[in-house]
DNA sequence: TATTGTTATACTCTATAACTATA
DNA sequence: TATAGTTATAGAGTATAACAATA
């Protein structure tokens, strides 16, 4: 199989999404955390439903997330006002701090992965995003 | 998110599965049962332990695949006479047809992905292989 | 009537422990 | 005692339907 494209950009991914499993175990973090975390910071106030949208994750399943990350104390839930149906999601200083460490542990393992590729990394990043837009439906 | 190289991976190789599983949808076959297939037809007569091995599938989930790709009509077991405790895999002419439909459909894939790449496929390959060497375990 | 978040539920994948039959 | 395959089962992750509150 060594020699298929789509089963070394497969084994490839598996081996770099292993390793950021890994970088965040001290943290008890899961890549969905960090993602999830980092959408919120980044959108104070983003409803769930946006959230979801983005991460592709569905309503239902998001519940939990959302309700276990409010539960570690990594976020807080604000009913909005103009839409009483939403809550709108905000970081905790708690969250904030976590955020950061993972930050720096996300960003050790990124250089990692520049290194590794030395200077090819902007032509093989332009491909990864090649294949994507090629391939993706939207 | 998307100026960091693992996430553009994961994008990536996210687009190529889905574009891999859509396929073989026409056959009603999973990339799990093509890996498999194409491993006991270069491998006549594997056992069941040595294909859990290479497709990193525990023991009892291999089970389950193995009945299922039997049920189709697909492959065959045969008690070794060796060692009667394990079973020689082999395809049937069924699941041999299948396969080079599958390889034909597998083929158009990777053509895809070549052309999309043009000249850069080598170096790209060659990052991709790095990659894995580098961070896989062993 | 539609939307946000929720509950209940089911299906797939994956993981472990314990069993059987052979070695 | 160890190994090949099996069974039962439990835990993730993900999917749909239907509900309450609100728009």
């Amino acid at each position: 199989m060594q020699e298929y494209i789509g089963f070394r950009l497969r084994m490839a991914q598996v081996a770099v999404f292993r390793n950021f499993v890994e970088a965040f175990r001290p943290y008890d973090l899961r890549p969905v955390h960090y993602s999830a975390l980092k959408l919120i910071a980044l959108n104070p106030g983003l409803r769930q439903q946006r959230l979801g949208e983005t991460l592709e994750i569905k309503r239902p399943n998001l519940v939990l997330l959302v309700a276990d990350m409010k539960q570690r104390g990594w976020i807080e839930r604000r009913r909005s006002r103009l839409d009483k149906r939403s809550y709108a999601l905000h970081l905790t200083p708690a969250g904030k701090a976590l955020l950061a460490e993972a930050d720096a542990a996300h960003e050790q393992h990124e250089k990692r992965l520049r290194a590794l590729l030395g200077r090819d990394v902007t032509r093989f990043c332009l491909a990864l995003d090649r294949i994507r837009s090629e391939l993706a439906p939207r």
